[in-house]
DNA sequence: CGTGCCAGGTGCCTT
DNA sequence: AAGGCACTTGGCACG
């Protein structure tokens, strides 16, 4: 392989001095590339909120989209962040110290990074065009329900999703066995006071044009007093989970090709 | 410094070989270090929902609290993670292939991740002990009405925060200045129509046994059709910001400290 | 841009 | 454990 073609996806440099930091830090950020940083530093966020984080040993990566994270020995979430957007300034400071600043104008946040110590830079030029697949989210309890609307009822025919309302939206919408309105709103966790109300907002603005209007809430299980509540409000509910919908889905799309197949195989006759 | 009790904040080992990766993690994992690793991965998720992730170049971290995030090359939020508490499991695959798998026993969720290539590793000692501090956030608020009363309305004594009900949480609930009750929600951003029926909520409560019984939201702005909603449910609105709360609070303890000092001068003659 | 709502939300707190 | 709720929530889709 050429070496003008070939890609080196780490580039490490240990223990660079500091002053020698923005020369590693800044044609990496303008070659959009990503940036991890591992040092002893202090962290000022100004922005929504303030905050200030005292020195200590982190690790900092910044994307090339402009993202930024800080993270501390522990914990799942980071101790700073700034969301993609942020435009970058590194420089050594007048004390000697490395300063990295993500300020993102859409939002006027600013993360202001200093270093004291650096022990560890990598430059990452990362090649991923790996799919991601999420399964079983509300929007597959969607779907699963418009392919195969008898697990709400039988005779229940959805004639629209995600309906806009002045007050928000209906996930699912259509006509019960006998014709009425049924607003079905789907919850993929157990169902709390608030999404209650949101179907209750629905249902009641629907319900002045006429009464017989039904609302109903789909979800794997009941929240504290959400039963009492649905009562009193004449909603209704029924017992649904990610999973049985999830195989409610796959198990029509093979009846569905099975059922395409046939026709190919008729049609070839 | 002896060489026993130095301390390496990171050690790196450059495009390790797959076979040799479990030496270097378990050891490490075991002695609840941090780690990074750089590498070529496919990601499975399995828990409350389920996710895939095919072939790409990753940094994966994993945490001495359990705790694991799956970067991609860009993107704020990791691709895939695990909160803290995982149990983990490193070995080679029959097919020569590094897998990582990070347990959590309390959801049971499981993340495998499979290496194919891994460029980089890094082990990491970090020591942190500096201090975080957030401002500005709702809690700053609630400290400042309750330091400052004034800052809702002359004559409002605040009686107490936090104030547990049946139907859910008060932040701060008060008598004005004509001894009728005052329930107060804190909002930090703009006032959505959700929080406006939290509030009515509870003063709905508070009203069947005193109709005097005021609600007020607190918040630098109102959300959209929330200004008409408060007005039909007979509640009010005070605008303050964040920011003007935080100075409230640092002019009351300005001047608390200097009646301190002055007492302590008083005390000394 | 704001408005609304989901998220494998997470974290923190209290029964 | 489950309930309630804030969060620098972030993210997406839409008017």
């Amino acid at each position: 392989m050429n070496s003008l073609t070939e890609r080196s996806p780490v580039s490490v440099w240990n223990f660079p001095k500091l002053e020698k930091c923005p020369e590693i830090l800044k044609p990496a950020i303008s070659r959009r590339l990503a940036l991890l940083i591992i040092g002893d530093c202090s962290v000022v966020y100004s922005g929504r909120a303030s905050s200030t984080l005292d020195w200590g040993e982190r690790l900092v990566l910044v994307k090339s989209d402009g993202s930024v994270v800080v993270h501390r020995r522990e914990g799942y979430e980071p101790v700073n962040w700034q969301p993609p957007g942020c435009i970058f300034d590194t420089s050594i400071q007048p004390d000697g110290l490395l300063r990295i600043r993500a300020i993102r104008p859409s939002s006027r946040e600013s993360l202001d990074i200093r270093f004291r110590g650096v022990f560890l830079i990598v430059e990452l030029n990362l090649i991923d065009r790996g799919g991601f697949l999420l399964y079983a989210s509300e929007e597959d309890m969607k779907r699963a329900i418009v392919a195969c609307p008898s697990l709400i009822e039988d005779g229940f025919r959805p004639t629209m999703e995600e309906k806009r309302q002045p007050s928000g939206f209906i996930d699912v919408f259509g006509l019960d066995r006998n014709g009425n309105p049924l607003i079905v709103e789907i919850k993929k966790g157990p169902v709390r006071r608030e999404a209650v109300f949101q179907l209750a907002r629905y249902v009641s603005k629907m319900r002045e044009g006429n009464p017989e209007v039904r609302g109903m809430v789909i979800a794997p299980s009941l929240g504290k007093g959400t039963m009492k509540l649905l009562e009193t409000l004449k909603l209704e509910f029924r017992q649904l989970s990610p999973k049985t919908c999830l195989e409610a889905l796959q198990k029509e799309r093979r009846t569905r090709e099975s059922a395409l197949s046939h026709r190919f195989d008729a049609s070839s006759d």
